[in-house]
DNA sequence: TATTAAAGTAATAACGATTTCATAATAATG
DNA sequence: CATTATTATGAAATCGTTATTACTTTAATA
C-alpha cells in the first residue's frame, strides 16, 4: 500500500501539504496542487480510511453507522438502500448492522460502532427506553432515529403516521363489511406496535364496534409469530373474519397459516397488512397493504444526519411521512351499507 | 473515551502489558492480569477498533468485508445472515456492502473495503473476470467467493450445483407435459446465469425437445427485467406454456406480468423459479422453486475465510452444495406419459 | 524602502493501539 | 554460589493520517 508519505516524497512536498490537497483545505498554490495530484495519480494512491479516522475529529471521519432491527424485513432493506445512496453521494461510507430484534445483539453492535469511531448513527432503536442509544446521543454523537423514537430525549426522528395508517386499513375492512377484525401485532415494546394498535382501536370505536380482546394478539414481529398467532385466532370458537397484521413478516406468516388451512381470501378471511412489498401483487390473492416509504425514510434520515453533523446544536426535528393504503383484493370489495 | 493508557495508569502498568492482557498474549502473572482486568472493568474500557486496526497486522484486525450483488434479493440476505453469525461468533466484525449489480459501485466498495484494512473478503464478484477482486486476492488478501468464482485463478469458492438445479426444474416441467419452456435469465456475464441455462438446455436435449432460441431471454437479474421479458415471451405468436426463471427477483417480475394479464398458473402458464423464499408458499399459486441454502453458504464461507486467514498458503478449495426442488403447485401436477 | 500582514509550506506532535527491543527479576544449571 | 536461561515487564517505535506550530517567502501598507 502506498501511503501519503510516498506521495509527499514523490511530489517533493511535506505530508501536511498532501493532506491539505486531499482535503482541499486552505492555501495551496495551484502549481503545487497540480504536482501533488499528479503524484497521487501516478502512485494510484488511496488514503487509508483507518488512519484518517483515528486522527481526524468528528464530522471528518467519513463513516456513519446504521443499525436496523431486522434485515429480513424488506422495509428495512429499503431504508438501508435509501441511507446508502445518500451517504455515498456525500463521500461517506456506512457500516450496516442488523440486530435481528435481539436486545443483546443491539448492544454488541452499538459497542462496535462506537469503537469504530463513527461520525453519526442512524438507528431504529430496540424500544423507546433504549438506554444505550440515549447515552450515545447525550454524549454528543449525532443520532437520527427512524421508525421509532426515544422517550424523554430530543433526537431527530423520522417516522410514518402509524396511527393513521392503521386506522385507514381497519376502516377499509369495516367498510367492506367486517366486524370481527383481529389485530396481529409485533413486540409490545416497539412503539409502532402500539401506535398501530391505537389506530386499530380508534377505527373500531369510530364505527361503533365493540372491542374483543381475544382478537388482539401480540407476538415478536417475526414470520413465525405471525403464523402461530393467526392459527390461534382461527382456532377461536368465534373466529375473526379479517386480519389486520402489524408488519410484513407477520403478514406473510399469517398468509402461510391461512393457506395451510385452505381458507379462501377474502371470502373466509380477509387480510390487510402493514408494509407493502414490491411483489405484494403476486401474493395469493394480491395483498391490500399499508405502504411505508422506506427508501424515502432512509434518504431523509441520512440527509438529516448530515445536517446534524454540520450543526450539532440545532433543534431536534421530527418528520412524519404519510402511509398509503394500497387496495388490492385481499380485503374483499366495498359493499353497500 | 477511555483509552488503553488510562487503563495502564490506573493499573500501574505499561500500555504494553494492558495490550498483552487484552490479547491474552504470552507471559503475564496471574496477579497483574487480575489487576489490569479490574482496571478495565472499573473504567468500562473498550478498545478502539480503529487504532487496533491501524497498528496490527493481517489476521488481527478483526474485520472482514462482505460484498454482495443485491441486498434486495432475499437469497443474499440469507448469505449475509450466515456470514454475520459466524463472524461475530469469532469476535470479528463484518462490513457489509451492496453493489446493486453495478460494476462501478462494486469498484467503489472494494476500494473502501481495502482502505478499511480488512483481514479478508467474502464476495460474490460481478463476474468471473472481475479484475479488481482478482488483484486483491493475488496481492495476498484472503478471499472467499460465493455464488460465483473467478476464472484462471485459484480462490476458495462456495457455490451450489446450478446446472443440476436447473436441470431438475426443467425436467419437472417436461414431465408435467410442457414442451415449450422458456428460460428467463439474468445478466449473461454472471456465471450462474449461464450454468442455469446449460442445465435448462441439457434437460431439453435429454428429453428430445428442440431448442427454440426465441424462448431464451436474458436480462439484468432484476425484478423489472423479469417483468419485461415475461411480457415479451407471452407476446410471441407461439408463446411458451412454462417459464423457468433464473432468480427470485426475475420470478417475482414474471409473476407480476402473468397476473397483470389475468393468466392462470399453471393452466395458462406454468412457472418454476430459481431460489426459494420463506413465503413462496403464499404466492399465487404456491411457487415451485429451486432452493439454495443461502444461510449455509454464508456460514461456510465465513468459516472458510477464517481458515484461510489462519493458513494463507493452503490449497484453494471449492465446495459445491446441493439445491433442492421444492415442488408446489405453480408447475402443475405430474401427468401420466 | 522599511515594516507588517498574509499566504504557503515544512516539521512535528498527536490519535490509540500493537510490536519490537531492552531490562529486571526469577528459575535452572553446573 | 556463579552463570545462564527464562519469564515478566517497561520504554519507545510504529501504523498512516490530520492538526498544530513555526518558519519562510511574498504581498501590502505606511
Amino acid at each position: 500500500m502506498t501511503s501519503l508519505q510516498d506521495v509527499a516524497k514523490k511530489a517533493g512536498v511535506s505530508t501536511a501539504t498532501v493532506s491539505r490537497v486531499l482535503n482541499n483545505a486552505a492555501s495551496i498554490t495551484p502549481e503545487t496542487r497540480k504536482r501533488v495530484e499528479k503524484a497521487i495519480r501516478q502512485l494510484k494512491y488511496q488514503p487509508n480510511r483507518v488512519a484518517r479516522r483515528l486522527r481526524s475529529r468528528g464530522g471528518q471521519k467519513k463513516l456513519i453507522g446504521l443499525l436496523v432491527p431486522d434485515i429480513q424485513n424488506p422495509f428495512y432493506v429499503d431504508v438501508i438502500r435509501g441511507v446508502e445512496e445518500t451517504v455515498y453521494a456525500n463521500h461517506f461510507a456506512v457500516f450496516v448492522c442488523n440486530f435481528a430484534q435481539d436486545k443483546s445483539k443491539e448492544k454488541l453492535y452499538l459497542d462496535i460502532l462506537k469503537s469504530e469511531s463513527i461520525d453519526g448513527l442512524i438507528v431504529a432503536p430496540f424500544n423507546e427506553e433504549d438506554s444505550e442509544v440515549k447515552t450515545l446521543s447525550q454524549n454528543g454523537l449525532p443520532v437520527v432515529c427512524v421508525d421509532r423514537g426515544l422517550s424523554k430525549i430530543d433526537v431527530d426522528l423520522i417516522v410514518v403516521d402509524n396511527y393513521k395508517g392503521a386506522y385507514e386499513a381497519v376502516e377499509r375492512l369495516i367498510k367492506n363489511g367486517h366486524v370481527r377484525i383481529a389485530y396481529i401485532g409485533g413486540l409490545y415494546s416497539i412503539p409502532t406496535t402500539r401506535q398501530r394498535k391505537e389506530g386499530y382501536l380508534e377505527a373500531l370505536l369510530e364505527y361503533g364496534i365493540v372491542v374483543d380482546e381475544d382478537l388482539i394478539k401480540l407476538g415478536d414481529s417475526k414470520h413465525e409469530s405471525g403464523k402461530r398467532l393467526a392459527a390461534e385466532l382461527l382456532d377461536l370458537t368465534h373466529p375473526p373474519t379479517a386480519f389486520f397484521t402489524g408488519n410484513n413478516l407477520i403478514t406473510l406468516g399469517a398468509l402461510e397459516t391461512i393457506h395451510a388451512r385452505k381458507l379462501k381470501i377474502p371470502q373466509d378471511i380477509a387480510i390487510i397488512g402493514f408494509d407493502d412489498m414490491s411483489w405484494s401483487i403476486s401474493l395469493n390473492p394480491p395483498l391490500t397493504a399499508v405502504s411505508q416509504p422506506g427508501y424515502e425514510i432512509g434518504r431523509r434520515a441520512a440527509s438529516m444526519l448530515f445536517e446534524r453533523i454540520e450543526e450539532p446544536d440545532r433543534e431536534a426535528v421530527k418528520v412524519v411521512l404519510k402511509t398509503k393504503l394500497i387496495v388490492r383484493s385481499s380485503c374483499g370489495t366495498v359493499q353497500a351499507t
